[in-house]
DNA sequence: TTTACTGCAAAGCATTTGCAGGGCG
DNA sequence: CGCCCTGCAAATGCTTTGCAGTAAA
Protein backbone atom coordinates (compact mmCIF):
# COMPACT_ATOMS: atom_id res chain seq x y z
CA UNK A 1 0.00 0.00 0.00
CA UNK A 2 1.96 2.95 -1.25
CA UNK A 3 1.46 6.03 0.88
CA UNK A 4 1.67 8.56 -1.90
CA UNK A 5 -0.26 8.46 -5.14
CA UNK A 6 0.63 10.43 -8.21
CA UNK A 7 -1.64 13.17 -9.45
CA UNK A 8 -3.11 11.05 -12.21
CA UNK A 9 -3.57 8.06 -9.95
CA UNK A 10 -5.59 10.25 -7.63
CA UNK A 11 -7.63 11.61 -10.49
CA UNK A 12 -8.44 8.14 -11.73
CA UNK A 13 -9.27 6.82 -8.28
CA UNK A 14 -11.58 9.71 -7.49
CA UNK A 15 -13.54 9.37 -10.68
CA UNK A 16 -13.75 5.64 -10.19
CA UNK A 17 -15.23 6.15 -6.74
CA UNK A 18 -17.61 8.73 -8.07
CA UNK A 19 -18.85 6.59 -10.93
CA UNK A 20 -19.15 3.59 -8.62
CA UNK A 21 -19.39 1.01 -11.36
CA UNK A 22 -17.24 -1.28 -13.42
CA UNK A 23 -15.66 0.55 -16.29
CA UNK A 24 -13.07 -0.15 -18.94
CA UNK A 25 -9.88 1.83 -19.34
CA UNK A 26 -11.05 3.19 -22.67
CA UNK A 27 -14.36 4.35 -21.29
CA UNK A 28 -12.69 5.82 -18.26
CA UNK A 29 -10.42 7.76 -20.59
CA UNK A 30 -13.53 9.25 -22.22
CA UNK A 31 -15.17 10.03 -18.88
CA UNK A 32 -12.04 11.84 -17.80
CA UNK A 33 -12.20 14.08 -20.84
CA UNK A 34 -15.84 14.82 -20.19
CA UNK A 35 -14.93 15.81 -16.67
CA UNK A 36 -12.19 18.11 -18.00
CA UNK A 37 -9.61 15.93 -16.31
CA UNK A 38 -8.01 14.71 -19.51
CA UNK A 39 -5.23 12.19 -19.20
CA UNK A 40 -3.37 10.32 -21.90
CA UNK A 41 -4.68 6.85 -22.52
CA UNK A 42 -1.34 5.32 -21.61
CA UNK A 43 -1.39 7.21 -18.36
CA UNK A 44 -4.83 5.87 -17.57
CA UNK A 45 -3.56 2.35 -18.09
CA UNK A 46 -0.50 3.01 -15.97
CA UNK A 47 -2.56 4.54 -13.19
CA UNK A 48 -4.97 1.62 -13.16
CA UNK A 49 -2.10 -0.82 -13.01
CA UNK A 50 -0.57 0.99 -10.05
CA UNK A 51 -3.87 1.25 -8.18
CA UNK A 52 -4.45 -2.44 -8.69
CA UNK A 53 -1.12 -3.29 -7.09
CA UNK A 54 -2.01 -1.03 -4.18
CA UNK A 55 -5.24 -2.93 -3.63
CA UNK A 56 -7.17 0.26 -4.25
CA UNK A 57 -9.11 -1.17 -7.16
CA UNK A 58 -10.00 -4.52 -8.62
CA UNK A 59 -10.14 -5.79 -12.16
CA UNK A 60 -12.30 -8.24 -14.05
CA UNK A 61 -11.43 -9.65 -17.44
CA UNK A 62 -13.97 -9.94 -20.22
CA UNK A 63 -13.90 -12.49 -22.97
CA UNK A 64 -13.71 -9.74 -25.57
CA UNK A 65 -10.29 -8.78 -24.25
CA UNK A 66 -11.35 -5.80 -22.21
CA UNK A 67 -10.67 -5.34 -18.53
CA UNK A 68 -13.25 -3.75 -16.26
CA UNK A 69 -12.09 -1.83 -13.22
CA UNK A 70 -13.89 -0.86 -10.06
CA UNK A 71 -13.10 0.22 -6.54
CA UNK A 72 -12.76 -2.54 -3.98
CA UNK A 73 -15.78 -2.05 -1.87
CA UNK A 74 -17.96 -5.10 -2.08
CA UNK A 75 -17.95 -8.47 -3.71
CA UNK A 76 -19.42 -8.51 -7.11
CA UNK A 77 -20.28 -11.86 -8.57
CA UNK A 78 -21.54 -12.40 -12.07
CA UNK A 79 -23.34 -14.68 -14.44
CA UNK A 80 -21.93 -14.30 -17.91
CA UNK A 81 -23.37 -15.63 -21.14
CA UNK A 82 -20.85 -17.52 -23.24
CA UNK A 83 -22.66 -16.62 -26.41
CA UNK A 84 -23.61 -12.97 -26.23
CA UNK A 85 -21.27 -11.93 -23.45
CA UNK A 86 -23.96 -10.32 -21.31
CA UNK A 87 -22.83 -10.17 -17.72
CA UNK A 88 -25.42 -10.02 -14.97
CA UNK A 89 -24.34 -9.15 -11.44
CA UNK A 90 -25.54 -11.43 -8.67
CA UNK A 91 -26.41 -9.86 -5.41
CA UNK A 92 -26.01 -12.60 -2.86
CA UNK A 93 -26.96 -11.93 0.74
CA UNK A 94 -23.67 -13.32 1.84
CA UNK A 95 -20.61 -14.40 -0.04
CA UNK A 96 -20.06 -18.14 0.24
CA UNK A 97 -16.37 -17.72 -0.38
CA UNK A 98 -15.26 -15.73 2.62
CA UNK A 99 -14.61 -18.74 4.78
CA UNK A 100 -12.31 -20.21 2.19
CA UNK A 101 -10.70 -16.84 1.71
CA UNK A 102 -9.95 -16.62 5.42
CA UNK A 103 -8.42 -20.06 5.40
CA UNK A 104 -6.18 -19.11 2.52
CA UNK A 105 -5.15 -15.93 4.30
CA UNK A 106 -4.06 -17.94 7.30
CA UNK A 107 -1.58 -19.92 5.27
CA UNK A 108 0.30 -16.64 4.99
CA UNK A 109 1.80 -17.58 1.67
CA UNK A 110 -0.34 -15.28 -0.34
CA UNK A 111 -1.66 -11.81 0.37
CA UNK A 112 -5.21 -11.75 -0.90
CA UNK A 113 -6.73 -8.47 -2.04
CA UNK A 114 -10.00 -9.60 -3.56
CA UNK A 115 -11.66 -12.39 -5.46
CA UNK A 116 -13.89 -12.87 -8.44
CA UNK A 117 -16.63 -15.44 -8.77
CA UNK A 118 -18.23 -15.90 -12.11
CA UNK A 119 -20.76 -18.35 -13.51
CA UNK A 120 -20.71 -19.10 -17.21
CA UNK A 121 -23.46 -20.50 -19.36
CA UNK A 122 -26.29 -19.30 -21.55
CA UNK A 123 -28.80 -16.57 -20.88
CA UNK A 124 -32.44 -17.22 -21.79
CA UNK A 125 -32.43 -15.61 -25.24
CA UNK A 126 -29.27 -17.45 -26.21
CA UNK A 127 -30.58 -20.78 -24.95
CA UNK A 128 -33.39 -20.59 -27.47
CA UNK A 129 -31.05 -19.65 -30.25
CA UNK A 130 -28.59 -22.36 -29.35
CA UNK A 131 -31.18 -25.12 -29.25
CA UNK A 132 -32.56 -24.18 -32.61
CA UNK A 133 -29.09 -24.73 -34.06
CA UNK A 134 -28.44 -28.05 -32.38
CA UNK B 1 -25.41 -29.73 -26.69
CA UNK B 2 -24.84 -30.42 -30.35
CA UNK B 3 -24.99 -34.09 -31.20
CA UNK B 4 -22.38 -34.03 -33.92
CA UNK B 5 -18.92 -32.53 -33.69
CA UNK B 6 -16.76 -31.67 -36.67
CA UNK B 7 -13.53 -33.52 -37.27
CA UNK B 8 -11.37 -30.74 -35.90
CA UNK B 9 -13.59 -30.23 -32.89
CA UNK B 10 -13.14 -33.90 -32.08
CA UNK B 11 -9.41 -33.68 -32.56
CA UNK B 12 -9.16 -30.72 -30.24
CA UNK B 13 -11.39 -32.26 -27.61
CA UNK B 14 -9.49 -35.54 -27.59
CA UNK B 15 -6.13 -33.89 -27.17
CA UNK B 16 -7.53 -31.66 -24.47
CA UNK B 17 -8.75 -34.68 -22.55
CA UNK B 18 -5.46 -36.41 -23.04
CA UNK B 19 -3.38 -33.47 -21.85
CA UNK B 20 -5.71 -32.95 -18.90
CA UNK B 21 -4.51 -29.46 -18.08
CA UNK B 22 -5.26 -25.86 -18.83
CA UNK B 23 -3.75 -24.82 -22.12
CA UNK B 24 -3.87 -21.78 -24.38
CA UNK B 25 -5.07 -21.90 -27.97
CA UNK B 26 -1.59 -21.10 -29.22
CA UNK B 27 0.03 -23.86 -27.20
CA UNK B 28 -2.67 -26.28 -28.20
CA UNK B 29 -1.93 -25.43 -31.81
CA UNK B 30 1.69 -26.43 -31.23
CA UNK B 31 0.75 -29.62 -29.41
CA UNK B 32 -1.46 -30.56 -32.31
CA UNK B 33 1.44 -30.25 -34.72
CA UNK B 34 3.63 -32.35 -32.46
CA UNK B 35 0.96 -35.01 -32.47
CA UNK B 36 0.81 -34.89 -36.27
CA UNK B 37 -2.73 -33.61 -36.06
CA UNK B 38 -2.00 -30.20 -37.48
CA UNK B 39 -4.85 -27.75 -37.68
CA UNK B 40 -4.85 -24.12 -38.74
CA UNK B 41 -4.70 -21.71 -35.85
CA UNK B 42 -8.01 -20.16 -36.82
CA UNK B 43 -9.57 -23.60 -36.85
CA UNK B 44 -8.28 -24.26 -33.36
CA UNK B 45 -9.91 -21.04 -32.17
CA UNK B 46 -13.15 -21.88 -33.92
CA UNK B 47 -13.19 -25.40 -32.50
CA UNK B 48 -12.56 -24.14 -28.96
CA UNK B 49 -15.34 -21.61 -29.32
CA UNK B 50 -17.77 -24.28 -30.47
CA UNK B 51 -16.80 -26.70 -27.72
CA UNK B 52 -17.25 -23.98 -25.16
CA UNK B 53 -20.80 -23.33 -26.31
CA UNK B 54 -21.47 -27.05 -26.10
CA UNK B 55 -20.35 -27.10 -22.49
CA UNK B 56 -17.63 -29.57 -23.42
CA UNK B 57 -14.83 -27.34 -22.22
CA UNK B 58 -14.32 -24.32 -20.00
CA UNK B 59 -12.22 -21.22 -20.38
CA UNK B 60 -10.29 -18.99 -18.03
CA UNK B 61 -8.99 -15.55 -18.93
CA UNK B 62 -5.51 -14.41 -18.00
CA UNK B 63 -4.48 -10.85 -17.41
CA UNK B 64 -1.96 -11.07 -20.23
CA UNK B 65 -4.81 -11.47 -22.67
CA UNK B 66 -4.55 -15.22 -23.14
CA UNK B 67 -7.37 -17.65 -22.57
CA UNK B 68 -6.73 -21.04 -21.01
CA UNK B 69 -8.96 -23.95 -21.94
CA UNK B 70 -9.62 -27.22 -20.19
CA UNK B 71 -12.19 -29.98 -20.16
CA UNK B 72 -15.05 -29.54 -17.72
CA UNK B 73 -14.34 -32.18 -15.18
CA UNK B 74 -13.74 -30.60 -11.83
CA UNK B 75 -13.73 -27.19 -10.30
CA UNK B 76 -10.45 -25.46 -10.50
CA UNK B 77 -9.95 -22.46 -8.30
CA UNK B 78 -6.91 -20.25 -8.35
CA UNK B 79 -4.84 -17.69 -6.53
CA UNK B 80 -3.26 -15.32 -9.00
CA UNK B 81 -0.54 -12.80 -8.33
CA UNK B 82 -1.36 -9.34 -9.62
CA UNK B 83 2.29 -8.54 -10.10
CA UNK B 84 3.97 -11.54 -11.70
CA UNK B 85 0.86 -13.29 -12.94
CA UNK B 86 1.66 -16.64 -11.35
CA UNK B 87 -1.48 -18.66 -10.91
CA UNK B 88 -1.64 -21.33 -8.24
CA UNK B 89 -4.47 -23.84 -8.26
CA UNK B 90 -6.31 -24.38 -5.00
CA UNK B 91 -7.49 -27.85 -4.28
CA UNK B 92 -10.35 -27.40 -1.84
CA UNK B 93 -11.98 -30.47 -0.34
CA UNK B 94 -15.33 -29.10 -1.32
CA UNK B 95 -16.40 -26.20 -3.41
CA UNK B 96 -18.14 -23.53 -1.32
CA UNK B 97 -19.99 -22.27 -4.33
CA UNK B 98 -22.14 -25.21 -5.27
CA UNK B 99 -25.00 -24.26 -3.04
CA UNK B 100 -25.20 -20.84 -4.59
CA UNK B 101 -24.86 -22.41 -8.02
CA UNK B 102 -27.83 -24.67 -7.33
CA UNK B 103 -29.89 -21.73 -6.20
CA UNK B 104 -29.10 -19.88 -9.37
CA UNK B 105 -29.99 -22.92 -11.46
CA UNK B 106 -33.40 -23.03 -9.83
CA UNK B 107 -34.26 -19.57 -11.01
CA UNK B 108 -34.27 -21.11 -14.48
CA UNK B 109 -33.27 -17.87 -16.13
CA UNK B 110 -29.75 -18.89 -16.83
CA UNK B 111 -28.28 -22.21 -17.87
CA UNK B 112 -25.05 -22.59 -15.94
CA UNK B 113 -22.23 -24.65 -17.39
CA UNK B 114 -19.40 -23.94 -14.99
CA UNK B 115 -17.91 -21.31 -12.76
CA UNK B 116 -14.55 -19.79 -12.00
CA UNK B 117 -13.36 -18.65 -8.60
CA UNK B 118 -10.16 -16.71 -8.41
CA UNK B 119 -8.33 -14.89 -5.64
CA UNK B 120 -6.07 -12.01 -6.54
CA UNK B 121 -3.25 -10.52 -4.55
CA UNK B 122 0.49 -10.87 -4.15
CA UNK B 123 2.54 -14.04 -3.91
CA UNK B 124 5.36 -14.14 -1.35
CA UNK B 125 8.22 -13.08 -3.60
CA UNK B 126 6.23 -10.18 -4.97
CA UNK B 127 5.15 -9.05 -1.50
CA UNK B 128 8.78 -8.45 -0.61
CA UNK B 129 9.46 -6.62 -3.83
CA UNK B 130 6.33 -4.52 -3.47
CA UNK B 131 7.10 -3.42 0.10
CA UNK B 132 10.61 -2.38 -0.76
CA UNK B 133 9.17 0.06 -3.31
CA UNK B 134 6.52 1.52 -1.07
C1' DT C 1 19.63 18.91 -10.45
C1' DT C 2 17.94 14.50 -10.20
C1' DT C 3 14.23 11.46 -10.41
C1' DA C 4 9.77 10.23 -11.52
C1' DC C 5 5.51 11.10 -14.22
C1' DT C 6 3.10 12.09 -18.58
C1' DG C 7 1.71 12.18 -23.45
C1' DC C 8 2.10 10.76 -28.01
C1' DA C 9 2.84 7.58 -31.39
C1' DA C 10 4.47 3.26 -32.53
C1' DA C 11 4.55 -1.41 -31.64
C1' DG C 12 2.87 -6.01 -29.65
C1' DC C 13 -0.01 -9.79 -29.44
C1' DA C 14 -3.97 -12.89 -28.86
C1' DT C 15 -7.89 -13.38 -31.33
C1' DT C 16 -11.22 -12.71 -35.23
C1' DT C 17 -12.69 -12.34 -39.97
C1' DG C 18 -12.81 -12.53 -45.26
C1' DC C 19 -12.34 -15.38 -48.72
C1' DA C 20 -11.22 -19.21 -51.68
C1' DG C 21 -10.39 -24.10 -51.92
C1' DG C 22 -11.90 -28.70 -50.41
C1' DG C 23 -14.52 -32.28 -48.19
C1' DC C 24 -18.74 -34.43 -46.85
C1' DG C 25 -23.44 -35.65 -47.36
C1' DC D 1 -24.81 -30.28 -56.45
C1' DG D 2 -24.71 -27.63 -52.41
C1' DC D 3 -23.34 -26.50 -47.79
C1' DC D 4 -20.28 -26.53 -44.16
C1' DC D 5 -15.49 -26.84 -42.66
C1' DT D 6 -10.61 -25.34 -43.12
C1' DG D 7 -6.54 -22.79 -43.85
C1' DC D 8 -4.15 -18.75 -44.92
C1' DA D 9 -3.41 -14.09 -44.51
C1' DA D 10 -5.06 -9.74 -43.37
C1' DA D 11 -7.36 -7.02 -40.07
C1' DT D 12 -8.99 -5.80 -35.33
C1' DG D 13 -8.70 -3.83 -30.92
C1' DC D 14 -7.02 -3.58 -26.30
C1' DT D 15 -2.95 -2.85 -24.07
C1' DT D 16 2.07 -1.93 -23.65
C1' DT D 17 6.38 0.38 -24.59
C1' DG D 18 10.04 3.84 -26.29
C1' DC D 19 11.17 8.23 -26.03
C1' DA D 20 11.27 13.05 -25.22
C1' DG D 21 9.31 16.76 -22.69
C1' DT D 22 7.68 18.23 -18.03
C1' DA D 23 6.71 18.48 -13.19
C1' DA D 24 8.01 17.39 -8.68
C1' DA D 25 11.34 16.88 -4.76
Amino acid sequence: MKSQLTRSQNTVLKLLKQLNREISAQELYIELRKAKLSLGLATVYRALEALKLNAAIQARLLSNGETLYSTTQQDRHHMTCLQCGTSIPIQDEECPVHELEDQLRQTGKFEIYYHTLEFFGLCSPCQVEQHSNA
